[in-house]
DNA sequence: CTTTCTGGTGAAAGCGCTTACATTTAGGTT
DNA sequence: AACCTAAATGTAAGCGCTTTCACCAGAAAG
């Protein structure tokens, strides 16, 4: 491996110069940074981002921690914030925390131990306090898809209980009034949200959510189908259910087909998300929009603010969702 | 931050006994052990994974070249992989190609420069020479979805002849007889490939390929909507379309409905890859199935096996693909 | 013609680790 | 008691860079 050394050797400069000209952050005469640069090439020299990691104290480097690495919705928040960084010519480095204690810490020293600039972590398992500690430490930190109190300046969030009251107010204004819900694990912030904006839209039409017409979901499709097969054996009645996100209603259509069921009109389904394909199910999917890639750009433009001094950037911290109409709800008649 | 020379002075030993208790590889008494191993507790201590490498040249890390951070396919080749490699406390470092050439390069550079132990790569726009050359360069790689020649026992790919020879003969066999064709970008050789089987086995049949029945998309959803209706307007009667992958054939299903057709009844349609949400389209599709997770681990496995010396491995360049039947195909009676 | 800058460059001390090699220590052997 | 051996530990030289400081021209100023 060709080192700067070899370079400097090469262009009869010292390593101090060799550095310089390819950090381009001090004088250097235009004879000199040509031989340089010539020699580079001639050895055809890159740089050990490691060392030079160790040596400023500066990895150029941003660590995203997110639940899974498939999926559509940590999907796009990847690419959004890889495009982001990238184009500043700052790297991500991503870890999975698969919504577990555990595995989140791990991750989070991970990505530590790589000294990374910043770290942008959509975590679920771990505590606020936790993350208060971590924020502690040294490395800054931004929180996507949480509100912490003490952290606030740094969590975007998601207002998810809005959310969960506009698709319960979606499916009511249609005129339904027996609506299930097939909810994310419960011990989750925002299934909990989601659910009690549900909850919310119902008192506003004096409805009692009749509790037996939730079910605990898993936020994959599987759990959506599992979640309709439950409803459907139950023996309740209900003509339309909300989900607590995409995959699951996709899930429970496919379930709701499965039992005989034609699509709207047995049934009426909402979803939450909006994830790219949820337009390509059938019925087209009514869901509520959560503008991740908005959202990650806006952790990604928080980093360059606060760790790579792009001060351009204003930030905010709160998100709006909004209800997307599709064609996955029937309105009935009083 | 607390180095290891801190934790040396805390429990009274050399810098290199810190060094040996950390990586446990030389003898070491018990009571030392015992008195770092407290040290390293009181002070927090988190090892510098960056010094590390640089001292010992050896990342623990690999890197990870695929085309984009999101869709269901790269997806679940990056979770295959983080999975398989932090069963051995292995790092991924995950980068995007997005198809293209200078970006592909640019990305290899950057996996390069952070001096990870190996490469796995899914490159689409890249030469062949450019792999072949890569590969003197010391790091060693793997390329995934490729057939290179002078590289073979480094390259894991699936029979994409085979499957698109596959899909078209279910088609055939289910009597159809007017099959359009969706493919991906033309370039790439996957797309070649599969569209050479789909030849095969119309030319089997004493058919052969309408060339106007030929539409090249993107393979993204879009590509389907675009696809299809291009194909709807041309006014030539197709009774079945094959699709060059899963999302492209969603985005087919969506637009035929759009325009009026019932499925499968008015056009059966076929996919490729098998992703995750093809059970859940309606109707279900037909589709080829692309054992990502399985080359993806095997991948893995050829690195653990060539880097970090897990010679249990077994290795299986190619991989064949098979047929998954579902609801997308109407049988139509002779 | 001396003084004062200042732009350009080099020397060398780290950054936090690993790892050959040297040294010490503690048990045997005879 | 002298000697040998192997285990345990320490010493110090890097790994490939950055960065402070010092230095040296030559230009500008007096």
């Amino acid at each position: 491996m060709v080192t700067i050394y070899d370079v400097s050797e090469r262009a009869g400069v010292s390593l101090a110069t060799v550095s310089r000209v390819m950090n381009n952050n001090a004088r250097v005469s235009d004879k000199t940074k040509a031989k340089v640069l010539q020699a580079m090439a001639d050895l055809g020299y890159r740089p050990n981002a490691i060392a030079k990691g160790l040596a400023s104290s500066r990895s150029n480097s941003v660590g995203v921690l997110i639940s899974e690495l498939h999926g559509p919705f940590y999907g796009m928040m990847m690419s959004a914030i890889e495009t982001e960084l990238r184009k500043h010519d700052i790297h991500s480095i991503f870890a999975a925390g698969h919504s577990d204690a555990a595995k989140e810490e791990d991750a989070v020293n991970f990505l530590l131990s790589r000294r990374c600039d910043a770290l942008i972590l959509y975590v679920e398992a771990v505590s606020d306090e936790f993350l208060v500690e971590l924020n502690k430490r040294g490395t800054p930190i931004v929180v996507l898809g949480r509100d912490i109190k003490n952290l606030q300046p740094q969590c975007i969030n998601l207002d998810n209980e809005q959310g969960g009251y506009l698709a319960a107010k979606y499916l009511l204004d249609a005129g339904h009034r027996d609506i299930a819900y097939i909810s994310g694990p419960l011990w989750k912030v925002d299934t909990q949200d989601r659910l009690a904006g549900h909850r919310r839209a119902l008192a506003e039409h004096q409805l009692t959510f009749d509790e037996s017409l939730l079910i605990e979901g898993d936020f994959q499709e599987e759990g959506g189908v599992d979640g309709l097969n439950k409803l459907l054996s139950s023996g309740r009645p209900f003509t339309a259910v909300a989900c607590g996100n995409d995959e699951m209603a996709a899930g429970a259509m496919a379930a709701a087909r499965d039992a005989g069921m034609t699509l709207p009109d047995d049934l009426s389904i909402v979803g939450f998300d909006n994830v790219a394909y949820s337009r390509f199910v059938y019925p087209k999917l009514c869901t509520v929009n959560y503008p991740v890639r908005e959202m990650a750009e806006m952790a990604t433009h928080w980093v360059l603010r606060q760790v790579y001094d792009h001060t351009r950037f204003e930030i905010e911290n709160t998100f709006t969702p909004v209800m997307v109409e599709r064609n996955s709800v029937l309105r009935v008649q009083k």
